[in-house]
DNA sequence: ATGGTGATTGCACAAACTGTCATCAGGAGG
DNA sequence: CCTCCTGATGACAGTTTGTGCAATCACCAT
């Protein structure tokens, strides 16, 4: 028998993703949210730094499941490749949480303050991954590039596969992003549709 | 003669900054900074919507120069290409301005919530830039995908020039990156030697 | 002089954190 | 069975951030 309920943090994180729902977060305090969770604010704050981390709890297991992905990828993959080739492995994670990830994903585009979180995790990911991909011979420079490029394909791919009412898979997505790369960066384009003038 | 000392957010932004590189940004109370700008702790709140956004003054002009310079990149440009233009187009800004840049970039180097707020920052950057891009005809994850890729670009040029002890221009790092991209990406039908040049 | 304007300020207050110390049930060891 | 240790929890006081509201005060047009 536990000497408390079990799984504060859980319980905590639950309690806030159904608050910020239904009254937003600004209109949420942390009191609330511990009341709900059945816990004290103080505690909170034993579980999170601040108010936003509720929402990010586990991010550095996110960030390890990349970091191993891209060490796991063929030492002969160009840079962006082993990029995507790890965030394509993420596909199982997400494809089991599709209402949650839905549901987050909702409530950190409504909330400014909740978006600068998501990013800075985003960047930090971004960071790991450029360090393996040092490890892995790569220059400095070119690493950056391919960590942030691939987290902006990532982030276009993800927000297309919380959108798709057809429910394809993640990977269906980032493939996609992918190839819109060529449209952006490669060969001359004979796309001149829309003449918006000025 | 004017009733009050005149500038107020430029010296509260001089006084911000001045003792978050002497103290570090959490020891720096709003009071502090106003107190040494001979203000007080409501009237920094008053031109500031909270204590990060010291920082961050006149943002939004840069954005518009941003925009601004996307809009006049001719319309045969590839997506990527008008960004980056867009991009080499700040260069006289910063170069007028490269001691400020420095330590502004050390500071917000050093503090995460600063980070935090020069992500999303980038980010509306990144995304008026985007709305640009679609009005000129480029499908909605293109040009996020562009955007989001000239930022990261950005990011990495900027970087190297903060840290060039040889002074080059930002322009020159820029286009270092740019060049980096190519060994990231591979090129499937490379060796054109198409000029990149905007 | 009269009243409007707009930057500034004082005051009161909610909410976000922080540091410290007390509590209290269970497990380990005697 | 008893005791000590541990670690999550909670009470409490205090600082800091941020907001709403009203008052001030010199400049300015009429």
């Amino acid at each position: 028998m536990a000497r408390w309920e079990p799984n504060a943090v859980g319980r905590l994180t639950e309690a806030a993703m159904a608050l910020f729902t239904e009254r937003g977060y600004s209109q949420t305090t942390v009191g609330d949210i511990a009341t709900r969770a059945g816990l004290t604010e103080r505690t909170f704050f034993n579980h999170f730094s601040d108010k936003r981390e509720v929402l990010f709890a586990g991010s550095e297991l996110f960030t390890q499941l990349i970091v191993d992905a891209v060490r796991a990828a063929p030492r002969s993959a160009k840079p962006l490749d082993a990029v995507l080739a790890a965030y394509e492995a993420t596909d199982a994670f997400f494809e089991g949480r599709r209402p949650f990830a839905r549901q987050r994903y909702a409530l950190i585009s409504a909330h400014p303050e909740l978006q600068e979180r998501e990013l800075v995790k985003m960047l930090s990911v971004a960071a790991a991954v450029a360090e393996v991909l040092e490890q892995r011979g790569v220059s400095k420079a070119a690493a950056s590039l391919a960590s942030e490029l691939g987290s902006a394909i990532l982030r276009v791919g993800f927000d297309q596969w919380c959108k798709d009412k057809k429910d394809r898979s993640l990977v269906f997505h980032l493939r996609a992003a992918r190839r819109q790369l060529e449209a952006v960066v490669g060969r001359p384009q004979a796309r001149s549709r829309a003449r918006t003038t000025a």
